[in-house]
DNA sequence: CATCTCAATGTAATCGTTTGCAAACGGGTT
DNA sequence: AACCCGTTTGCAAACGATTACATTGAGATG
């Protein structure tokens, strides 16, 4: 591939005036100009960024970890980031660490080699011990947040979706209102889940912790908590499901199914996230939906700001709110006939 | 960031004699070996990539560019390839073009600068000539083909699987089947076309050009397409329609929804290419799925074997099987009461 | 005409690695 | 003691760009 020694021959100037030519137009005489720059684009030139970062110390590049890629949520988030960097003159690398930490831990490392700017991250619950290995890199914490000291973060407003979605369900007549809650150690997990047992309490419906169960959020375990859930005794079963992510959204629907219970007759169910299944799927569900790729940008935009004015004072929070998008999936519960006999 | 300078000043020992520790062991003495990486280690040292990558000519890093990375389909690939690309020690760099020449280019011209050691590439229209600008790097196309001469590619059986859905409505004695295909000028389209023309030919059909419409691989133009489609005069509506990609089979079964025609009773659907929503969907859809992870992680690995033992003979085409799995969005055509008394 | 100024260009150092080459060393062998 | 040989190490030159500093030259000023 053709180099800036190259150019420089061929424009017959040396590399220094080359160089200025097309970064720093003004400080070349214009016809000197004129030939480095055709001269370039005959060769098809293309600065070797890689040469240009270990001189400048800088590689404009910015490092993006989602935990998993095959989740349209994570892929949006994905989207966003890459737009606006690329927006920004900015190349994300992207990594994936399957909700891993030691896969986040490599995924770090291999990042630390290429000297990103600045790293944004979807954190896993080892997140807070891994992101130490990047002291002096700005970091952008996106949809959760790991407690690790001095990160941005970016996030959803996921207590108002919590809490609408809960009231949504209260408000329909529902009293037992189960919920599968992620992981624990994950901190839109447990804001989603204070925020549904704040909404019941303040309905004055009591927090049965029986009608709580956690999930990993992948589909399988959506699956078995519903299943678990739903077997209970009739008068104990939840008759409305609040599920915390949207994957596991779609392992409780299909759950229900297999019990032969309708939806939203014998089950409501609200999901959290929005996708395109949730929009397809028979009956298209009630969600709290989030600004899904504006998170993205969002954290872009609040990465890039920070590398080209580094801050001094501390972090801030940005906090992007979420919808309730009410569809057929949650209706008044229906008390069955027999019901009554008891 | 500590370098290796650092590490060689710790250790008491020439960078030379640093560098070789921590990439020959066996080039030096094991006991300065061991002050070495006890250095390395207190010191958290990462080698710089940059720097190496600029002195040794070799990045370890292959591009990828897909089209949409929203569309699940193109994550399964991109997934595939950076498993396994990390698997064998490499590092992808993934882009989006988003079906756009200009945008294909522009990430290609990122991706130069960069010194990728290879790309996999879900080729645009435009591909043919975007690409020329990266001769000298190996290149595998992933999914379609482009035409570009020397180039590997790695497709799914397009023709198979074309063929397997065109006969399998035809057994279910449908005689009036549409299509709604992808853009003309990209190989996946025209060869599932071409196959779902010599289905119907060979099944003594007659293939009208009137029950076939383009569409740009999006949910809106299967939306679009299925409407015209089954707006026709009812002697002359398809009673079965063949959908070329997943993001129109949505929007095709939106529109069948909106026109109130019961799928499979009034409609049967066959899409290509597998889905969450394509199984959550009510009905279930039958489908041609695709090995889609499989595509990601070949295309991976015979770039990368590719870069291990340069190749001079002709490119190798590869090509995974396809798969008709059945569901109930497909019936023998329901002849409507009235449609006797015409 | 000498001098100054400023714009335009060139020279060479630099970024962090790897690596060709040479030097140093230690232990046989003659 | 002289020589050789293999192992282990260091010196210094790359890689391709940017940039601090030096140099040049032309025009303006005294």
């Amino acid at each position: 591939m053709a180099s800036i020694q190259d150019v420089a021959q061929l424009a017959q100037v040396s590399t220094a005036t080359a160089s200025r030519a097309l970064s720093r137009p003004d400080m070349v005489a214009s016809t000197t100009r004129e030939r480095v720059l055709t001269a370039a684009r005959e060769l098809g030139y293309q600065p070797n960024v890689i040469a240009r970062s270990l001189r400048q110390g800088e590689t404009r590049t910015i490092g993006v970890i989602v935990t998993d890629i095959l989740n349209p949520f994570h892929a949006q988030l994905a989207k966003g980031i890459q737009d606006a960097a690329d927006r920004h003159g900015y190349t994300a690398f992207l990594f994936n660490s399957d909700e891993d930490p030691a896969k986040e831990r490599r995924a770090i490392d291999t990042l630390r080699g290429h000297l990103p700017q600045g790293l944004i991250i979807v954190p896993t619950s080892g997140a807070r011990e891994n992101l130490q290995a990047l002291s002096g890199v700005p970091i952008v914490e996106l949809d959760r947040m790991s407690g690790t000291p001095g990160v941005t973060t970016v996030t959803a407003d996921n207590s108002g979706g919590a809490t609408a979605a809960t009231r949504h369900l209260i408000s329909l007549g529902h009293t037992r209102i189960g919920m599968i809650v992620g992981q624990q150690d994950i901190s839109t997990a447990t804001q989603r889940h204070d925020a549904y047992r704040a909404a019941l309490e303040d309905a004055g419906l009591t927090y049965d912790p029986a009608l709580v169960l956690p999930g990993n959020h992948r589909e399988d375990d959506g699956h078995r908590a519903a299943l678990r859930l739903l077997t209970l005794p009739e008068h104990r079963r939840p008759t409305a499901l609040f599920i915390g992510n949207n994957e596991m959204t779609v392992g409780a629907v299909l759950a229900a199914r297999a019990l032969n219970l309708r939806i939203p007759e014998d089950l409501s169910i609200v999901g959290f996230d929005d996708s395109r299944w949730a929009q397809t799927m028979n009956p298209p569900l009630t969600v709290v939906a989030q600004p899904t790729y504006d998170l993205g940008t969002c954290a872009a935009e609040q990465l890039i700001a920070q590398l080209r004015h580094p801050r001094d004072g501390p972090p801030q929070h940005h906090q992007l709110s979420t919808t309730l998008i009410v569809r057929h999936s949650t209706s008044p519960p229906h008390t069955p006939a027999h019901a009554h006999s008891h």
